[in-house]
DNA sequence: GCGACAG
DNA sequence: ATCTTGTCGC
């Protein structure tokens, strides 16, 4: 299988001019929130993508789904998205609850052609999202103070992209972008407003620790025994 | 031409 | 992303 990158590049070019970069969300009061994240097993053969529901401001878990897809392409920096946002669709069709706003683990539009994996899926299942990264991808940033809250903006030309945020002492900065449908100042507020003491906003920790079956899940599972969450 | 390069 | 235990530091 050969891909031919020039296509998916026109096709990320002809998406990107569709995602929305302002708040485009109910007027209501935002009362659920959901993390996203990707990962792979049998050597990438398959492609599992896990969504936490938490309620919201509480961030208290209340649904979590997992969906396990034949992985569709391979690794290419620059169209994650594309290798990605099946499963991802694949897990928010499981769904039971509607979550207002999605937190996707990896970029929204701070991506070459502004199309990084959450601003891919909140174009595709139309809903808000804001990307939430580990490491950069593109775009240029001044040197961050030290300390827990530390903030600069992310830029590529003259265009601001994202954030760069520590959100901890002592851990490297997350990238904060738009994914679809959420404006640059909301999608810090509410990452801001996800925080729990951990790098990482709670809704993606969530989904993490779920796909990852990690420690803080298994313990969730032992508290929650008659929980209908899945 | 050279380096960078989400998950 | 994933393979993986202990270990150093606050």
């Amino acid at each position: 299988m050969t891909i031919d990158t020039a296509a998916l590049r026109a096709e990320q070019l002809a998406k990107a001019s569709g995602v929305i970069c302002r708040d485009d969300f109910g007027a209501e009061p935002l009362q659920l929130i959901a993390g996203a994240d990707v990962g792979f097993e049998q050597d990438g053969e398959v492609t599992r993508a896990a969504f936490a529901v938490l309620r919201y401001p509480s961030l208290e878990l209340v649904e979590y789904r997992i969906a396990r897809i034949e992985t569709q392409m391979p690794y290419i920096p620059g169209f994650l998205s594309f290798r990605e946002a099946p499963a991802l669709l694949a897990a928010w069709a499981m769904l039971g609850h509607h979550p207002q706003l999605v937190v996707v683990d990896g970029h929204g539009r701070s991506h070459p052609r502004r199309l990084g994996v959450a601003s891919h899926f909140g174009l595709l299942a139309d809903v808000p999202t804001i990307g939430v990264a580990k490491r950069r991808l593109c775009g240029k940033f001044e040197p961050l103070a030290p300390e827990a809250g530390a903030l600069q903006a992310l830029r590529d030309k003259e265009e601001q992209i994202g954030w760069v945020w520590r959100s901890k002492v002592r851990c490297n900065p997350l990238f904060i972008s738009t994914g679809h449908r959420v404006s640059l100042p909301t999608a810090l507020s509410f990452v801001q407003s996800c925080m729990r003491g951990y790098r990482l906003p709670e809704p993606t920790r969530w989904a993490d620790a779920i796909a990852s079956r990690r420690p803080a899940f298994q313990r969730w599972l032992k508290e929650h025994p008659q929980s209908d969450a899945q």
